[in-house]
DNA sequence: CCAAAAGTGTTCAGCTTACACCCATGA
DNA sequence: TCATGGGTGTAAGCTGAACACTTTTGG
């Protein structure tokens, strides 16, 4: 029998990144936000937005920093993703990198920041080649919002705070790169009550004109205290 | 704008653990495997099996060679669950540790390995307090393996290469604890195609006896490419 | 008045759920 | 022969999927 647990002395240390998936809605697109890597090696080519943590500083906080940095945005939807780990997966020393996705209202981020870091919005259906195992992220990523969109309503992060139906299905299409059809859609929608239908209509996208809503989070609470889930099909 | 993105050279490093949620199925039971401290702090206490990684160690190559040094298992259903980096969680030291769970047939481990590192298998409808955060470990794993059930046949590799259908809805029943209706199971199970009734009767937990089934992993590779799932309604 | 997008119901198939009795056998 | 666990089918309700026309209005 060998030995397998160490004392803290016997541990090795490593490098301990942060790297940021970052989903926007634009344009009836779902897009990522990339940078332009500033070191060597690979530097120039693109990259999702990364950082080592730092002493006492928690991963979650790692990631929120990184988030309030690049964008300077608070409070958003994130979650954890995967810790990546293989020896090589970063050529310029052994870096174990957790990765993280983020959902984001593109128009509220802040432009200006996003441009002075030389950072762009991709379309996901036309992502380029990133560094290192960063695509493979974003993979995992998509998977995971694909995964999560169908129960719970994280699609309402991408988008403003009021939106029409026809935006929302829209998204869903982005997320799912799918036909969805409208009827269908509105049903499994509307009837979670998660909705609330306002006063006030979008003209720009159409002569008749579609109507506003905004999304109950009270509703939502209530629905999935009682197990319920929001289920829409695609 | 401040900076985001550093150089290696301004990276910390911290200690990396790995630990490991290690399931079995036993006497309808579904059990879990910790193990007694060794190291101060919390020595003596239970705690789930962890260990360092090593240089030039992937994460889930530490995750396999620390499963394999305590049961002498290999080739085991295996997966990454989490990071866990909050601070403060190992009081010990700063260390960021990577969760992975294992489903193992217990009655094909090296007992004698597990007993030589003080190991014991706990029932999970009777956890001890474990170190750390290791009991929020178990609560992220059993979720998952209580999501990834439903969808996946990864039940069966709790189970022996041949088991009867009685004990397999014993196991169900036992990762989600609650009654399962015999017929709908059995429907449920069996028009899937993944499992092939042999010719041989178990006998001893009943007179008439039960036939025994065996998992065909050709007709759920079939299954799966072909984008089906498994679907147990619980 | 017409083009363009918004909005609206129904039907059918398949799935989920609930439910009760006979069978085989060892003791 | 009886107690014990193994094995079987059906009906009702619900959910998902497919599908086409009317409404509104700016130009």
């Amino acid at each position: 029998m060998s030995k397998i647990i160490k004392g803290y002395s016997e541990g090795i240390k490593e490098l301990i990144a942060i790297d940021c998936i970052i989903f926007g809605f634009d344009n009836d697109e779902l897009k990522l936000l990339v940078i332009k890597r500033i070191h060597e090696p690979s530097i120039g080519e693109w990259s999702l937005i990364g950082s080592f943590i730092q002493e006492n500083e928690s991963l979650d906080n790692a990631a929120k920093r990184i988030l309030l940095k690049l964008t300077g945005l608070d409070n958003v939807y994130m979650s954890q993703l995967y810790a990546h780990g293989n020896v090589d997966r970063d050529p310029g020393a052994r870096v174990i990198s957790v990765s993280y996705f983020a959902l984001i209202n593109i128009h509220e981020h802040d432009h200006k920041l996003v441009k002075e870091y030389g950072a762009r919005w991709v379309s996901i259906s036309n992502l380029p080649a990133l560094v290192f195992d960063h695509n493979c992220m974003v993979e995992i990523a998509l998977k995971r919002l694909r995964k999560e969109a169908k129960y719970k309503p994280i699609g309402f992060e991408l988008l403003p705070s009021k939106f029409t139906l026809p935006k929302l299905q829209s998204l869903y299409e982005a997320i799912y790169q799918k036909k969805i059809d409208k009827r269908n859609f509105r049903k499994s929608i509307l009837k979670t009550d998660v909705l609330e239908k306002l006063d006030e209509k979008e003209k720009e996208s159409s002569k008749k004109g579609a109507f506003y809503y905004s999304f109950n989070e009270a509703n939502y609470k209530k629905l999935t205290e009682m197990g319920f889930y929001f289920n829409v099909t695609v």
